[in-house]
DNA sequence: GTTCTAGAAC
DNA sequence: GTTCTAGAAC
């Protein structure tokens, strides 16, 4: 079949070769299974690892170097890539696997493509070695073998999380990847300023400012090492059953939940008097400041509670235009009132006598109503509906029942 | 190795 | 209805 030689053709193309050696040749994988994924081939024919003995060794020996030159060249960590063959290969020519073990690519998309990678049916490089040492050869799997391992449930290669989905597994990956981005710029970030702190020949007291590093407290651990800490502090004993509960929560909101980072924004830590730099932090007594003087950063101070008495602001609004005397503004200080403020303290005042002259009149019936109040409240009228009943009064004897809920309810004060 | 698709599973 | 999976074709 053609297709299986596709490796063989794709060895020679310049656009996939990383690095080359008389012996063998490192390209990128066609369809990387994660963030980096390269293959190595040996230029001698050699279709595949079943074929192996100890003569060749020294080959494979000259295949992982490759493997190590093409990592050093592409600037990853070594630390982050897995290195082997797969047990069952699909494609001709021999091909060692050089591939970072975040996982995250489009193209990982079949639960094979993750057990082939994640299970026994991945031979890691020393592994073979060593059995080509002892065994002088390297079997093929049994096809029942091959088959219960591509069955295995899809478990996370960097804890212990098992998902019932690719998917699920593919966003639970990216997590991990995201956090260890957020470490790695975190990282970053403070050996730039250890570095620009040692260019600057700045005494190392002044480190705690900046950052924890160099603090003489021997509590206080670097973020990474507190981020641990807190991590087994936390550390639950769960059976399988509930740790995939809890770790396969639903879409949405492992999307708003990602694993923890301790990029997360938090108040500075104090050392001693000194606050620490920690991260994003938010300016202290932040509410304070609002209630103080309402009108800073958009935000206004509560408003009053009245449980007594009238109003004292009964339904007008004092803002905007005219609210206030000419040369005033809304929300500056004045010792002058503003105008349709007075207005309704005198509307208030005239009320307030009406209201004690019918109070004379609808003591007894009052006391007949009180008893059927839920709320003291209730009754209490605005002063749009003062007015409103105001004008109906004028052409209304007071003290006759009527259908209005409004003239049938006394206006006097709550208790 | 990938892509496509029918049918199963949810 | 969508998603998953196995198998065929390349």
């Amino acid at each position: 079949m053609d297709w299986q030689n596709g490796l063989i053709r794709d060895m020679v193309k310049p656009e996939y070769l990383i690095v080359s050696s008389e012996l063998g040749v490192a390209i990128a994988d066609k369809f990387p299974k994660a963030m980096h994924h390269y293959l190595v081939l040996p230029t001698a024919d050699i279709p595949s690892i079943f074929v192996l003995n100890r003569s060749h060794l020294p080959l494979l020996g000259e295949l992982y170097r490759l493997a190590r030159n093409a990592v050093e060249k592409k600037g990853v960590p070594w630390e982050d890539f897995q290195v082997g063959f797969h047990a069952e290969p699909s494609l001709h020519r021999l091909h060692l696997h050089v591939i970072s073990t975040d996982f995250v690519s489009p193209s990982l998309k079949t639960k094979k493509h993750w057990n082939c990678h994640n299970t026994e049916l991945f031979v890691p490089y020393e592994k073979l070695y060593k059995q080509l040492e002892k065994d002088n050869c390297f079997s093929r799997f049994p096809k029942s073998l091959v088959k219960e391992l591509l069955a295995k449930p899809l478990v996370c290669n960097q804890c212990e999380f098992a998902s019932d989905s690719l998917l699920n597994l593919k966003t639970h990956l990216l997590n991990h990847w995201q956090c260890k981005e957020d470490e790695r710029k975190e990282s970053t970030k403070l050996d730039n300023i250890t570095k620009m702190m040692n260019e600057a020949k700045l005494d190392t007291k002044m480190m705690p400012l900046c950052h924890n590093q160099g603090s003489k407290n021997p509590f206080q651990l670097p973020p990474k090492q507190q981020a641990v800490k807190e991590c087994a502090n936390h550390k639950l004993d769960l059976s399988t059953t509930e740790m995939i509960q809890r770790n396969n929560p639903p879409f949405n909101f492992q999307a708003m939940n990602p694993l923890k980072s301790n990029n997360a924004p938090r108040y500075p830590q104090h050392h001693g008097s000194r606050p620490i730099w920690n991260g994003p932090s938010f300016p202290p007594f932040q509410h304070q400041i609002n209630y103080r003087y309402p009108m800073l950063n958009g935000f206004r101070g509560p408003s009053n509670i009245i449980q007594h008495g009238f109003p004292h602001y009964p339904n007008q609004t004092f803002v905007g235009p005219g609210a206030w005397p000419s040369g005033q503004q809304s929300g500056v200080r004045s010792k002058s009132i503003p105008r349709n403020y007075q207005q309704n303290q005198n509307q208030q005042n005239a009320q307030q006598n009406s209201n004690l002259q019918h109070l004379t009149h609808n003591v007894n019936r009052n006391q007949v109503n009180r008893s059927n109040r839920q709320n003291p409240n209730q009754n209490r009228q605005n002063s749009f509906q003062q007015n409103k009943n105001q004008n109906k009064k004028a052409t209304k004897p007071i003290n006759q029942p009527s259908g209005n809920l409004h003239d049938q309810e006394a206006t006097a004060p709550p208790p």
